[in-house]
DNA sequence: GCTATCGTTCCGTCATGTGGAACGTTGTTC
DNA sequence: GAACAACGTTCCACATGACGGAACGATAGC
């Protein structure tokens, strides 16, 4: 299809030649994984669709008020309707309405940055984070994903979940070169925490995470909650007083999942 | 809860003959508008629109992993997918991102809820929130709007609007019969707002909140933070220290958002 | 058992999305 | 200052895909 010889590797071919609302969304898509506003020329390099196509979308977007055109630059964004439009999903979310005292109450007692994952298929999705207040810079958002066994938390539900075995394997498929995967050392290291309760993992360079289950109600885990931390200001002592609020933290909350 | 769906104004006729992607969206904000899962009938009702074409959305939507179908009861929700969508909105927002650290010691020094709020239109959109341990029952919730009138958020940035005598006519007329609007009371309050540099309102009954905008960069308020107690629990030295974090914790978030 | 309601599928018609190409605009280079 | 390049926008003939009525199946209620 495409008259020039080199195409980056942008694309995300959108498959088939397919209708206007799955295009729609791929717009969407591209907008919203992009920090900044984009460029048309961009996005249809992005997506792979003519010029017109992606300028129709864009026009019946705006025309709903999901997305914004800066008036200067030109460049297109998501607008905060979108948000609002995501926003009452995850608020009759269980776990996460259950989830913010503790999430809060937690980083109150370890002065660190605690998170709320859940399993999304091989991935953790971040539902809730309560920043530290001293100077960090993480960068995981809430909302992302990462692979679930690259984080603490995601090993943390992964050593309750039947299926880690193949999860490991397709993560170790599909990860590029520089970050080998382990399996061997990670089914290890999931029964380990099976039996101490909680896992470890240092995702990004520089910053310790610690994670426990929330076990409430079946053997797998509904969700984690990690803390993460500056390698450099945890200690052994402070590793034992997290781990001690962590696991406290997840059984009462567990607890209270149950009751609902 | 109890009479959740409005059966006899049901419609939002959807105007004239439409195309797919705004009836797509449509069907998504009355799938994210009811706290449980709704059936087809209850959508095809709602919007107005034919049982096939809906059914047809309903399936491109769930082809797209943004809607799942419950298995037993054929009940249709929208899946965490459509909130990641949305949550990578607001995690480039600039006051969003500058206010968490803010909110979050703001909820502490307190111990009440905190939300932040900005305009949208004639309303207050709510942001962000950090709730009280204490057993509260608030219902506003993230992403939800309220006419900006009703608020104390909302009277703490109209103040500063230039537009706002015509919010206020505007929400009065909008405003059914039981919650009359005072206009000119109104008109004269946010004088005294202005004045005193916050604001007051008791939206939820039995729920007293104070309310400060952020005057960063220009004349208009950016934002507003807002604190909100059960009116049995705040007396008037309460008052006093809730207003007295409140205006500092703006002040220093304003300085900072002005630096950016 | 029969009937009312709901969900799903089918299909002929026609509206609408489609992509190429032409046009207008901005900004960069020599 | 002219020529060019890249980008955004508009236009149009064509056929794809959306539309809604109706028919079919499956449940639940009386």
């Amino acid at each position: 299809m495409s008259t020039k010889g080199n195409e980056p590797m942008s694309a995300e071919p959108v498959s088939t030649t397919e209708g206007v609302v799955p295009r729609t969304f791929a717009v969407l898509e591209a907008l919203t994984r992009s920090p900044e506003p984009m460029r048309l020329s961009a996005l249809t390099l992005r997506l792979g669709l003519q010029k017109s196509t992606v300028h129709r979308i864009l026009a019946g977007l705006i025309g709903l008020d999901y997305v914004q055109q800066n008036a200067e630059t030109g460049c297109y964004s998501a607008t905060l309707k979108l948000w609002e439009l995501g926003a009452n999903v995850i608020t009759e979310h269980p776990i996460k309405r259950a989830a913010s005292g503790f999430l809060q109450e937690l980083q109150r007692v370890t002065g660190e940055t605690v998170s709320l994952v859940i399993r999304a298929g091989d991935d953790v999705l971040y539902l809730d984070k309560m920043i530290s207040p001293r100077p960090i810079r993480f960068t995981t958002r809430i909302g992302s994903r990462v692979p679930a066994p690259l984080t603490a938390g995601g090993k943390a539900i992964l050593a309750h979940a039947p299926d880690a075995q193949a999860v490991l394997e397709r993560t170790a498929a599909g990860i590029g070169g520089k970050r080998r995967l382990d399996v061997a050392a990670l089914t290890v290291e999931l029964q380990e925490v099976r039996e101490r309760g909680y896992a470890m993992a240092s995702y990004q360079p520089g910053v310790v995470g610690f994670a426990a289950p929330i076990m409430a109600r079946g053997p797998e885990a509904a969700a984690a909650i990690s803390v993460s931390a500056p390698a450099e200001r945890v200690d052994e002592k402070g590793r034992q007083e997290i781990i001690e609020h962590l696991l406290s933290t997840c059984a009462s909350m567990a607890e209270q999942v149950g009751r609902l």
